[in-house]
RNA sequence: GGCUUUGUAGCUUAACUGGAUAGAGCACCUGAUUACGAAUCAGGAGGUUAGGGGUUCGAAUCCCUUCAGAGUCACCA
């Protein structure tokens, strides 16, 4: 019946038990054999485990709903042998299971070390799902963090409900973007490295992106002191000019230009590496969009003769979609180079080819939502059915107390920075609170590495992606309450316990269960499920906020409950099995985050 | 301005997709350590779910409308 390897729920497995007996009782008393029964949770502050809303059976029993309610609650317990005892509150009512059951489902789950996890079978259902997919003009700043961990989370957690996932991550490494930083860096550099400088290589390709933009800035100024219109001044700036030949020299292969981007290239992919590492984060395959953009103009060409596109008469090439509401987009300049939307074209089929994958997943701000609806339709117009396997994951800005990030007003946030501050003040908590005076300086230093970086992970993953979030430095180094070192902290407790025990594990069925055991029960029972949820929702908030009410829960019973000094063998043996099926869903639903729970701190 | 999207306690947020008295954390106030780790726990105060209207047994959730914020409408990415 009950089976942990199974998606199988406990609600459901009860439901279906219970769903049976209820159209039994139905169809006894008001004589109709086709309902649709709807159950949930009964809430904390009533008595009871599931409950049934009876409101929708109303319409066939004829009779007001605590009178349906009680009816049926009679008969079943009357006739089950789960349900012991019930009671109705207007229009629900709330069953209460009776612990054997509740004690027997939660051997099966301890008995099941993949407890909540599917297998990835051979023949699963393949998913790709693209994060990151960085600019290689520039450092990865906080809006990156959470894209990168919003993805790799993502992709956990589908591997976890049995899909075959594959990370990929397109690299922006040619267009205009980086040909202003290679610019800058001819002009002002001096030849510098980054092992001259000793600056890290994305962080000093980053540095001549802005050199180049303060450049531009005067130049436009003193292009409009001379009488030149904002706009004309903008186009013939001579370094944005320099900027506009060197991409029409890359695309044409120019040797020196071919050179110098990938020696500028090879110090950010060096740079990303290391951010990357400290992040967790890793891919399957990258794809380069200096790969990609050939196919895309090849699709292009093709489109052009089949009438998906036209040509204006400059020669740039565009698509009309007004008639499925949206507007006119262009796919090629007039000067023959690509722009974003070619390359996404090219990248899109190249991906089809080589994984024929049943599902896509691009994790992209919220800012592109249009860029992709343009995106999927031009695929499908393109005779791409499997345009409608493709999602946009959609995440919301990072906004800071003061307002947007915005490089102009220096206001940014970078990646590695933000890291070492979290370290750092990992560090300096544990040493204020005298903690770890037993671990070597290595250990210690792994630990602060992971309590840092599990605080700005959770911190950054618990909101709904969808949702815009704010991004308080204050309130991120605060690590009590909802927060990842808050839940590393009742880890860490748990499994002191389970180093003191001596006692072999085993669970009694016929013991007596307090409330919060019968609480804690259920919800490591939701686990499966809330692996499910979270999967088809793509949000790891749901996994964070489950993650997080088992843990006050436990925290909770742990307070209230003597574990390794009960009077009994068995009740100690129990309630040491509960810590520790508690401690392996702590860990398994944070690694689903990418944050990993230390054995002490 | 058109389209998209968001609005929940002072702040950050949840609500099983239409269900019960809207649930937490931070901050604030009061208590708990001779028990397995106090980075903890127990309790208090804090809400017209932006405003108004509608749909129905029932609305934070669906529809209409007003207000406020954000994004996007580029030969940018």
């Amino acid at each position: 019946m009950y089976d942990g390897r199974n998606i199988f729920t406990f609600e459901k497995m009860i439901e279906q038990i219970l769903s049976q007996y209820i159209i039994d009782a139905v169809s006894e008393l008001y004589k109709i054999n086709e309902v649709k029964l709807q159950f949930q949770k009964t809430r904390k502050d009533f008595e009871g485990d599931i409950t049934l809303v009876v409101f929708p059976l109303t319409v066939y029993s004829k009779k007001s709903p605590e009178v349906t309610a009680s009816e049926i609650g009679d008969y079943l317990t009357i006739n089950t042998k789960e349900i012991n005892n019930f009671n109705v509150v207007k229009g629900f009512l709330n069953l209460s299971v009776n612990d054997s059951c509740w004690v027997s489902l939660l051997t099966t789950a301890i008995k099941n070390n993949k407890f909540g996890f599917s297998d990835v079978k051979p023949d699963a259902e393949k998913y790709l799902v693209e994060y990151c997919s960085p600019n290689t003009n520039k450092p990865l700043h906080l809006g990156h963090i959470r894209n990168n961990l919003l993805g790799y989370s993502v992709a956990e957690i589908l591997k976890a409900s049995g899909k075959n996932v594959i990370k990929v991550q397109i690299i922006n490494d040619r267009g205009i973007h980086i040909c202003k930083s290679m610019v800058a860096w001819l002009e002002f550099a001096n030849n510098e490295t980054p092992e001259s400088t000793g600056i890290k290589g994305d962080h000093l390709v980053g540095k001549y992106y802005v050199e180049f933009d303060k450049k531009y800035k005067d130049e436009v100024k003193g292009l409009i002191s001379k009488g030149y219109s904002q706009n004309q001044a903008e186009k013939e700036a001579p370094i944005f000019l320099k900027a506009q030949e060197m991409l029409i020299k890359w695309e044409d292969k120019d040797e020196n230009v071919i050179a110098l981007w990938q020696k500028m290239n090879s110090w950010v992919y060096k740079g990303f590496e290391q951010t990357h590492k400290r992040l967790g984060v890793d891919f399957d395959k990258n794809y380069y969009e200096s790969d990609t953009y050939l196919l895309g103009k090849d699709i292009v060409n093709e489109g052009l003769l089949n009438k998906v596109f036209f040509k204006k008469p400059d020669g740039s090439v565009w698509i009309d979609l007004s008639s499925d509401g949206l507007d006119e987009k262009i796919i090629l300049r007039s000067d023959g180079t690509s722009v974003y939307m070619t390359q996404d074209i090219g990248t899109a089929i190249k991906r089809h080819q080589d994984f024929n994958f049943s599902h896509m997943t691009y994790t992209v701000g919220n800012e592109q939502d249009y860029h992709f609806k343009v995106l999927f339709k031009i695929l499908e117009k393109l005779g791409y059915s499997w345009s409608r396997d493709c999602y946009h994951l959609s995440y919301g800005m990072v906004d800071l107390p003061t307002g947007k990030m915005k490089s102009r007003e220096g206001t940014v946030v970078d990646a590695d920075v933000l890291m070492e501050e979290m370290v750092v003040n990992a560090k300096n908590i544990a040493e204020s609170l005298g903690k770890n005076q037993d671990l070597n300086s290595d250990e210690a230093n792994i630990l602060y590495e992971n309590v840092g970086i599990g605080a700005l992970k959770y911190f950054m993953l618990k909101v709904d992606p969808k949702k815009r979030m704010l991004f308080d430095p204050k309130e991120s180094i605060d690590f009590n309450g909802n927060t990842g070192p808050f839940i590393q902290y009742t880890h860490a407790r748990i499994k002191s316990i389970l180093r003191k025990n001596k006692l072999e594990l085993k669970i009694d069925k016929d013991l007596k269960l307090s409330l919060k055991e019968k609480e804690l029960i259920k919800l490591i029972l939701d686990f499966p499920k809330l692996v499910q949820e979270s999967a088809s929702s793509f949000s790891p908030a749901i996994i964070a906020n489950y993650v997080f009410e088992l843990v006050k829960e436990f925290n909770s019973y742990y307070q209230s409950t003597t574990i390794l000094k009960a009077d009994k063998d068995e009740v100690i043996s129990f309630r040491v099995s509960l810590a520790k099926k508690t401690a392996y869903i702590i860990e398994k639903g944070m690694s689903l985050l990418g944050v990993s729970v230390p054995e002490r701190m």
